[in-house]
DNA sequence: TTTCTAACA
DNA sequence: TGTTAGAA
Protein backbone atom coordinates (compact mmCIF):
# COMPACT_ATOMS: atom_id res chain seq x y z
CA UNK A 1 0.00 0.00 0.00
CA UNK A 2 3.15 2.26 -0.76
CA UNK A 3 1.32 3.54 -3.78
CA UNK A 4 -1.10 5.37 -1.73
CA UNK A 5 1.21 7.23 0.55
CA UNK A 6 3.35 8.00 -3.16
CA UNK A 7 0.14 9.11 -4.80
CA UNK A 8 0.04 12.03 -1.51
CA UNK A 9 3.68 12.92 -1.61
CA UNK A 10 4.19 16.63 -2.25
CA UNK A 11 6.58 17.01 -5.14
CA UNK A 12 5.87 19.45 -7.67
CA UNK A 13 5.97 23.10 -7.72
CA UNK A 14 3.58 25.37 -9.10
CA UNK A 15 5.40 25.93 -12.36
CA UNK A 16 6.04 22.19 -13.25
CA UNK A 17 2.12 21.70 -12.70
CA UNK A 18 1.00 24.44 -14.76
CA UNK A 19 3.14 22.65 -17.99
CA UNK A 20 1.49 19.38 -16.80
CA UNK A 21 -1.88 20.73 -16.70
CA UNK A 22 -1.88 23.55 -19.01
CA UNK A 23 -3.41 25.94 -15.98
CA UNK A 24 -2.46 29.28 -15.09
CA UNK A 25 -1.50 29.62 -11.50
CA UNK A 26 -3.82 32.16 -10.86
CA UNK A 27 -6.46 28.98 -11.77
CA UNK A 28 -4.67 26.60 -9.69
CA UNK A 29 -4.62 28.94 -6.61
CA UNK A 30 -8.37 29.76 -7.28
CA UNK A 31 -9.18 26.19 -7.24
CA UNK A 32 -6.98 25.52 -4.01
CA UNK A 33 -9.19 28.29 -2.54
CA UNK A 34 -12.15 26.03 -3.14
CA UNK A 35 -11.25 23.28 -1.87
CA UNK A 36 -10.93 20.91 -4.96
CA UNK A 37 -7.03 20.48 -3.61
CA UNK A 38 -4.67 20.56 -1.32
CA UNK A 39 -1.18 20.97 -1.87
CA UNK A 40 1.26 21.04 1.09
CA UNK A 41 3.47 23.87 1.60
CA UNK A 42 7.27 24.17 1.70
CA UNK A 43 8.88 26.50 5.33
CA UNK A 44 8.94 28.77 2.80
CA UNK A 45 5.30 28.56 1.70
CA UNK A 46 5.35 27.55 -1.63
CA UNK A 47 3.32 24.86 -2.95
CA UNK A 48 3.74 21.08 -3.24
CA UNK A 49 1.54 19.52 -5.35
CA UNK A 50 0.90 15.54 -5.09
CA UNK A 51 0.82 13.11 -8.05
CA UNK A 52 -3.11 13.14 -6.23
CA UNK A 53 -2.99 16.80 -6.91
CA UNK A 54 -2.19 17.13 -10.16
CA UNK A 55 -4.39 14.19 -11.27
CA UNK A 56 -7.29 15.78 -9.96
CA UNK A 57 -6.50 19.55 -12.00
CA UNK A 58 -6.41 17.37 -14.53
CA UNK A 59 -10.02 15.73 -14.04
CA UNK A 60 -10.69 19.86 -13.40
CA UNK A 61 -8.85 20.79 -16.80
CA UNK A 62 -11.17 18.34 -18.90
CA UNK A 63 -14.40 19.43 -17.15
CA UNK A 64 -13.43 22.74 -18.35
CA UNK A 65 -12.92 21.70 -21.26
CA UNK A 66 -16.45 20.53 -21.69
CA UNK A 67 -17.42 23.96 -20.89
CA UNK A 68 -18.14 23.21 -16.85
CA UNK A 69 -18.31 26.54 -14.38
CA UNK A 70 -16.49 26.35 -11.20
CA UNK A 71 -20.02 25.57 -9.65
CA UNK A 72 -20.33 22.41 -11.39
CA UNK A 73 -16.82 21.31 -11.16
CA UNK A 74 -17.07 21.80 -7.70
CA UNK A 75 -20.09 19.92 -7.16
CA UNK A 76 -18.56 17.12 -9.24
CA UNK A 77 -15.75 16.64 -7.55
CA UNK A 78 -16.95 17.24 -3.94
CA UNK A 79 -19.87 14.66 -4.60
CA UNK A 80 -17.07 12.08 -5.48
CA UNK A 81 -14.99 12.92 -2.71
CA UNK A 82 -18.04 11.75 -0.92
CA UNK A 83 -18.31 8.07 -3.15
CA UNK A 84 -14.86 7.48 -1.71
CA UNK A 85 -16.95 7.31 1.46
CA UNK A 86 -20.25 5.89 0.48
CA UNK A 87 -22.30 3.71 1.82
CA UNK A 88 -22.82 1.68 -1.15
CA UNK A 89 -19.14 1.48 -1.92
CA UNK A 90 -18.87 0.21 1.95
CA UNK A 91 -21.20 -2.23 1.59
CA UNK A 92 -19.84 -3.62 -1.57
CA UNK A 93 -16.17 -3.94 0.44
CA UNK A 94 -18.04 -5.65 3.33
CA UNK A 95 -20.09 -8.30 0.64
CA UNK A 96 -16.21 -9.65 -1.19
CA UNK A 97 -16.19 -11.23 2.75
CA UNK A 98 -19.75 -12.78 2.44
CA UNK A 99 -20.43 -13.52 -1.04
CA UNK A 100 -23.97 -14.95 -1.17
CA UNK A 101 -25.78 -15.01 -4.30
CA UNK A 102 -28.65 -13.28 -2.47
CA UNK A 103 -26.55 -10.20 -1.90
CA UNK A 104 -24.69 -10.46 -4.79
CA UNK A 105 -27.68 -9.79 -6.95
CA UNK A 106 -29.34 -7.41 -4.46
CA UNK A 107 -26.25 -4.85 -4.54
CA UNK A 108 -25.79 -5.55 -8.26
CA UNK A 109 -28.91 -4.07 -8.76
CA UNK A 110 -28.41 -1.17 -6.11
CA UNK A 111 -25.39 -0.52 -8.43
CA UNK A 112 -27.37 -0.09 -11.44
CA UNK A 113 -29.70 2.12 -9.72
CA UNK A 114 -27.02 4.53 -8.61
CA UNK A 115 -25.41 4.20 -11.78
CA UNK A 116 -28.75 5.75 -13.76
CA UNK A 117 -28.92 8.67 -10.99
CA UNK A 118 -25.11 9.78 -12.19
CA UNK A 119 -25.77 9.10 -15.70
CA UNK A 120 -28.34 11.46 -15.77
CA UNK A 121 -26.43 13.97 -14.44
CA UNK A 122 -24.00 16.39 -15.76
CA UNK A 123 -21.08 14.07 -15.21
CA UNK A 124 -18.17 13.87 -17.70
CA UNK A 125 -18.32 10.88 -20.01
CA UNK A 126 -15.18 9.68 -18.13
CA UNK A 127 -16.66 9.75 -15.15
CA UNK A 128 -20.13 7.98 -15.72
CA UNK A 129 -18.88 4.81 -15.76
CA UNK A 130 -16.50 5.04 -12.72
CA UNK A 131 -18.79 3.75 -10.62
CA UNK A 132 -19.29 0.11 -12.09
CA UNK A 133 -15.86 -0.34 -11.42
C1' DT B 1 14.33 33.07 -11.09
C1' DT B 2 10.23 31.41 -9.22
C1' DT B 3 6.38 31.80 -6.30
C1' DC B 4 3.35 34.19 -2.85
C1' DT B 5 -0.50 37.39 -1.58
C1' DA B 6 -3.53 40.98 -2.55
C1' DA B 7 -5.79 43.97 -5.47
C1' DC B 8 -7.70 46.12 -9.81
C1' DA B 9 -7.57 51.55 -15.42
C1' DT C 1 -9.62 34.99 -15.22
C1' DG C 2 -5.75 38.04 -16.46
C1' DT C 3 -2.36 40.91 -14.77
C1' DT C 4 0.62 43.42 -11.80
C1' DA C 5 3.18 45.20 -7.60
C1' DG C 6 6.17 44.26 -3.97
C1' DA C 7 8.13 40.83 -0.97
C1' DA C 8 10.48 36.37 0.06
Amino acid sequence: MNSKIRRSMPLFPIGTVMKLTDLSARQIRYYEEHQLIRPERTAGNRRLFSLYDIDRLLEIKDLLDEGINMAGIKKILLKEDESVHNPLKAELEQDKKVSTDEEVRRLLRKEFINAGRFYRNDLPSGDRFRYFH
